[in-house]
DNA sequence: CCTCGCCTTTGGAACGATCCAAATGTACCC
DNA sequence: GGGTACATTTGGATCGTTCCAAAGGCGAGG
């Protein structure tokens, strides 16, 4: 009564055709549910790929289909709650459409990010989400991918941008318009010296939510004070690190639009240590709504970028893309929503 | 001179062999650096792989050596900032060995759990690294999983563990110590009604951690009352929704002992709500040293887990296994460590 | 000149699936 | 009985690589 099933090695196709007495063609087909084959048949069949404990060889598939069902993610920093949550979110509608998801984190390396594009392109993925390492150069990554697998670029802009780049796609925050919003709203709430507080030069985000706050700023007939426009690595230590250059001007800020939540809560213990009370002697607003945000003291004004919808998002572009290359590439900017907490208040003098 | 590299379709081996005039095996030999081929042959072979873009395709090489070059990683939850950081740890060790990482993140949902990895499995990782859902059965992993893929238990048991099972390798937290240490701390600050906040029944970590909290109890000579072990969902809303419960018994603890810092955050969010200050009213522990406990009001006395390490370790295990199934499975237990921070405060009456 | 060994190269069969054109069966009608 | 239409099944080539046994070239030694 049938033949046992192999030991030691995968069972395949062929295992399951010698054990029912059919061609691997068919099981094939019945692998594929196609309507061509007789159900008696397909019922044989199935029987014994559930007796010999069958697995189905996408990758053996997949070579002679020339297709492939996985989509690299490489991303600058996993461990960022930010893109952890962008990475459930994009894992989440591929997992759904039958798509793996690979796994690439660059460490906001450059060179790392080069390896790991050029270690996942051996794996043939059919398309690619990036979130580009900072300093990212278009050229290099260009020779890395090729241009025959299309790119999602996310996040951040690269560098060196050129015309032979302009077919990948992209998906980017509304960082200009966040950035006006918060200073907008400081505004309102009666500043009228108001900093922007931390991020890097390099930073193509940096550089749109500078662009939103000197809008802002200059619609409200403001002035901006040199001393107030502060840079810092976007992390909590550097962002302590550089609190007092804010008041190293003539005049002293009032509020700060922070590029990020990180250097907020950073900026906030800075804050302390020149015995400041954030949210009572300090205004100051964070950017993309962390975890965190809704719990520090006091609770953080923000800017939701929602993540994980956004990783939902790029995966369905990247799949759309996948799907048909022919449309033209597509610049995609995600609104972002102003959360007002405890940190914005009004001036304290 | 030489032909041109072909369009709209990948470079194959093939390719390069025609357009330089050899075998495609003499190609291969020079792709894989063997010492075989004479040095200006494999000169000139590099040099046309440079011409046209060649890409290596790995699927194909992977089938013909019946080889696999991935590592599959699932995770119960990716969001979280704890397994964020396990799986860049991961993914870091994985891509300096050549492997790459194909990720699965299942929600805590035990079905798709068993869909994420049966979808896996398709694509042959040389090893699984799983991080079970709440709940998770040990029959219908082994099921979707086959017993030729080594498997690496990380951080939580699984149900129904049977003896056909017996040969996963685990990767967990010393959750009994850690949790004895923070009973222990808080028995030294003067404390004797001491609670067990937070967690899930089904989960084998909480099971561990009440272990480690009702042995230093014991060892203290303390009782523990019914109404202070209070069950939920480890997240920060529900457990904001439980905190009275603490406070329904005959007598009211003055401290507890949390599953993990997002319950603890929430509690000290309930212990607001009655008017309670943590951190002098009320002393607490949480489990995790998630970002957020270092910069909390009052900054969380906690567990620090290192996930980071945890992921790096939990890869290394499973290479070890790859490379070579035949050792006896192993139980790897991690170390964590007490952080003292603000919220232990002594009691206060 | 033949043989031997050494270095280098090579054709063809795998790997596990899919595709395609062709073969088989079987029922029906003229 | 022969021809047609339809449903079902099948052998063999193929995807891009690796493996293997064998072949080719060449200089040295007999």
């Amino acid at each position: 009564m049938g033949n046992t099933p192999p030991v030691g090695r995968k069972v395949t196709l062929s295992d399951i055709a010698a054990g029912c007495d059919v061609s691997r063609a068919t099981v094939s087909l019945v692998l594929r549910g196609s309507p061509l084959v007789n159900k008696h048949t397909r019922a044989r069949v199935e029987e014994e790929l559930r007796r010999q404990g069958y697995v189905y060889n996408r990758a053996a598939a997949n070579l002679r289909r020339r297709t492939s069902s996985s989509i690299a993610l490489v991303l600058n920093d996993l461990a960022n709650p930010f893109f952890a949550e962008f990475a459930a979110g994009v894992d989440e509608i591929l997992g759904d459409t039958g798509f793996v998801t690979l796994l690439g984190s660059t460490g906001e390396s450059t060179e790392r990010e080069l390896a790991v594009l050029g270690s996942l392109m051996e794996h043939g993925p059919a398309g690619i989400i990036l979130s580009p390492a900072e300093g990212s150069d278009a050229q290099q990554i260009l020779a890395a991918v090729g241009s025959l697998t299309p790119l999602l670029l996310f996040n951040r802009e690269v560098s060196g941008d050129v015309a032979s780049c302009d077919h990948w796609d992209r998906l980017f925050l509304d960082n200009q318009r966040g950035a006006r919003l918060a200073t907008e709203h400081l505004i309102e709430q009666g500043h009228k010296r108001i900093a922007f507080y931390g991020g890097h030069l390099g930073s193509s985000s940096c550089r749109q939510r500078r662009a939103g706050y000197v809008e802002a700023m200059k619609a409200a007939g403001l002035p901006i004070e040199q001393s107030w426009i502060v840079e810092c690595i976007p992390n909590r230590l550097d962002a302590v690190a550089h609190s007092e250059q804010l008041f190293n001007g003539k005049t002293a800020p009032t509020a700060a639009v922070c590029y990020n939540d990180a250097v907020a809560l950073g900026l906030m213990l800075g804050l302390h240590q020149r015995g400041l009370q954030p949210g009572s002697d300090f205004a100051l607003t964070g950017f993309d709504d962390i975890a965190e945000a809704a719990v520090s003291a006091p609770p953080l004004t923000t800017l939701a970028v929602t993540p994980r919808d956004r990783g939902r998002q790029a995966a369905e572009l990247i799949l759309q893309r996948v799907r048909d290359p022919s449309p033209p590439p597509r610049q995609t900017i995600a609104p972002v929503q102003l959360l007002v907490r405890a940190s914005s208040c009004p001036p304290h003098d």
